[in-house]
DNA sequence: CTTGACTCTGTAGTCGACTACAGAGTCTAT
DNA sequence: ATAGACTCTGTAGTCGACTACAGAGTCAAG
C-alpha cells in the first residue's frame, strides 16, 4: 500500500535526490521507515508534491512553499494570511515584468538604431551606444534593474 | 595619471573585490603592475566599466558582456554578430515576461476567487486550487514555467 | 546464491555574480 | 618609526533549487 520512495519518484516525476531534498526542507515527510530505513510514503504525498509543482509554477519559492503548506496543514489558520502571501508574490512578479520591460524596450531602441548586416563594429551604434557619454543614448538604457531574480533554473 | 584599485572602485562605484573578479572573468585588466604588484589602470577603464555596468542594466550576462566587449576591441568584427546578440537578447527576455504574465494571470485569478479575510484555512480557495485534483482550477496554474532565469541577484 | 536494482547517509558540486576573509606585504602621514 | 589605510593572492562562502557522487547496506528474481 505504501510507497518506497522510487515508486513515488516515479509517479510524481520527482527525483529522488530531489525528494530527500524537499524533506530536509520540511515540506515533504515519509510516514514511516522500514526495519531497513527506508522511507514509506502514503499515496498522499503525491497530492503534496502536486501542490508543489503547481505553487512553483506559479513563482512561489520553496521557503514560501513551506509556508503554505503549513497553513493548509493546519486548518484553523488565518485565510487571510494565504492572501497576503498570494498578493505579495503577484506584486513581486510584477515587480519584474517592468524590469524586464523596461530591459526589452531599451535594447529595442537600439535594434531599431541599427543599419543591418553589413558593415564593421567600428560602426556599430548599440556598441556606441553602451560606450558612449551622451545623454541621449544614456536614456535608452534602465537605470538598475532591480528584483529580477528568478527562481527557477 | 593611472589609478589604483581603490581610485577605480571609489569613482566607478564598483568594489575592489568585484573589479579583480572581473579580471579573472576576462572583462578588464590593468595597464601594468608597480614593482609593488600593485595594478594600475588607465581612466579608460572608467568608460569600460560603464559599458559593462549598462549591459547588464539590459540584461546581458557577464559571459555575453565579454563577447560584446571582444566584438567592441576589435573594430573589423562584424557589427550583424552585436545585432544578433541584442536580437536573441530581446527574444530571451520576452519569453521571461511571457512566462511571468502567465504566473501573474493565475495568481491574481486564485486570488479573485478569495473571498476575504474572515474564514479559516479551511475554506481557503487558493489553497485548495492548488491542491485539488479537477480540471477547471487546473487550467488557472500555468504548466511550467521555463527560462525564468534572471541574472541578476 | 549471486546479480542487479534499489535505498541509505553524508558531503560536495552546479550556475551566476558577487562577497568575505586570512595572512602577508606596501604606502602615507605624523 | 609606527599606525592606519591600502593592496596582494588564494580560497571559500552566499543564494536557490537542485544534482551527483561515494561507499555501504537491502531486496527480488532467476
Amino acid at each position: 500500500m505504501d510507497l518506497t520512495i522510487g515508486k513515488v519518484a516515479k509517479r510524481s516525476g520527482v527525483a529522488v535526490e530531489t525528494l530527500r531534498f524537499y524533506e530536509r526542507r520540511g515540506l515533504i515527510e515519509p510516514r514511516d521507515r522500514t526495519d531497513a530505513g527506508y522511507r514509506l510514503y502514503r499515496e498522499d504525498v503525491l497530492r503534496r508534491l502536486r501542490f508543489i509543482r503547481r505553487a512553483q509554477a506559479l513563482g512561489f519559492s520553496l521557503d514560501e512553499i513551506a509556508e503554505l503548506l503549513a497553513l493548509s496543514d493546519n486548518p484553523a489558520e488565518s485565510a487571510a494570511e494565504v492572501k497576503r502571501l498570494t498578493h505579495d508574490k503577484i506584486e513581486d512578479i510584477e515587480t519584474r515584468i517592468r524590469d524586464l520591460e523596461r530591459m526589452r524596450d531599451g535594447l529595442a531602441e537600439l535594434e531599431a538604431r541599427c543599419p543591418g548586416h553589413r558593415g564593421t563594429t567600428a560602426e556599430c551604434p548599440i556598441l556606441a551606444a553602451l560606450d558612449r557619454d551622451d545623454e541621449a543614448t544614456e536614456a535608452a538604457i534602465p537605470a538598475r534593474a532591480s528584483a529580477l531574480r528568478g527562481n527557477r533554473p
